[in-house]
DNA sequence: GCCCAGGAGTGTG
DNA sequence: CACACTCATGGG
């Protein structure tokens, strides 16, 4: 199976690579793995054709891929919308093919949950425990996430096993506050009602509420600023302030696409600036 | 050993 | 509103 991405550019290394999903792994034979689903899959990318392999094999596996990839994003009209920004401008050229992701609500949620104040790998670690605990096994070594009902039936005492210190207590709490309809009529607010919603969970404060909205509920407008974002926001134009001031400079600054904005931001900034050679450069 | 990490919760001024 | 402190723990 195959998705084109010839009409608009797609790069799996970048978008898959860039610390924004945390169950991706790059094999050494460089295709990229990992279950989405009920499902393991395989993606390779050979110019403009993306190749998915899944197993257990389905008729709805690009579509899957199709909708976690983004792929039906205009993301020349994006970057040129965001480039009136002249530190945009000069930043989204090699960053063409980098797409947000759009990850399952539910295991949004709960994975940037679990996001609180750790790096990307332990991030990553955290939820392939969780995983193993709690999901299903789909292929030998390879469990799904974890569903609402499973880990709703996991104990504090059992979370607490998993080494995610203080966020064993937000998951297991997050799990008895939700309802099992609660999502579904989450994905029907406006962003801002739908953003206050996630606040009033353990654990969900202005960041990992800004995360769930772009990567989960898929809202665009979303500007999650963690420390790099912080830093970059400092660098690059000048601005410091409490999260509520930086946000606001960024819903202004960048619009309607501000997600994507701070994925090029974060990309730069944790991944592209260590190596001395950065894209975006002040004023 | 150190410092840091896609922070949140709580209390205080 | 802003800041200060605490919370557990693994990676570099």
């Amino acid at each position: 199976m195959r998705v084109d991405t010839k009409i608009c550019p797609l790069d799996l290394d970048l978008t898959l690579g860039c610390g924004q999903t945390f169950r991706w792994r790059k094999a050494p034979n460089g295709l990229w793995e990992g279950p989405l689903g009920n499902q393991f899959i395989r993606l390779g990318q050979k110019g403009s054709v993306v190749h998915i392999e899944a197993s257990p094999g389905g008729r709805v596996v690009e579509e899957l891929v199709r909708t976690h990839l983004r792929a039906d994003d205009d993301v020349r009209k994006i970057q040129k919308a965001l480039a009136k920004d002249p530190v945009m401008a000069a930043g989204v050229s090699e960053l063409k093919g980098l797409r947000i992701v759009k990850i399952d609500e539910w295991e949004c949620l709960m994975s940037f949950i679990l996001a609180t104040y750790a790096n990307v790998p332990r991030i990553a670690k955290m939820i392939e425990t969780l995983s193993n605990r709690y999901g299903e096994r789909i292929v030998a070594g390879v469990h799904s996430f974890p569903s609402q009902e499973r880990l709703r039936r996991a104990s504090l005492a059992g979370l607490s096993k998993c080494g995610f210190g203080y966020r064993a207590k937000f998951i297991h709490e997050a799990c008895r506050i939700l309802g099992v309809d609660v999502l579904s009529e989450f994905k029907r607010m406006s962003s801002k009602d739908l953003r206050e919603a996630l606040k009033q969970l353990p654990g969900v404060g202005d960041k990992v509420a800004d995360c769930v909205l772009l990567f989960g509920f898929g809202r665009l407008d979303a500007f999650p600023i963690d420390v790099w974002i912080e830093r970059a926001l400092g660098r690059l134009y000048h601005r410091r302030g409490s999260y509520n001031r930086l946000r606001g400079f960024a819903r202004e600054q960048f619009g309607p696409y501000a997600g994507y904005a701070q994925e090029y931001l974060y990309y730069n900034e944790r991944l592209r600036a260590p190596k001395g050679t950065c894209v975006f450069s002040e004023e």
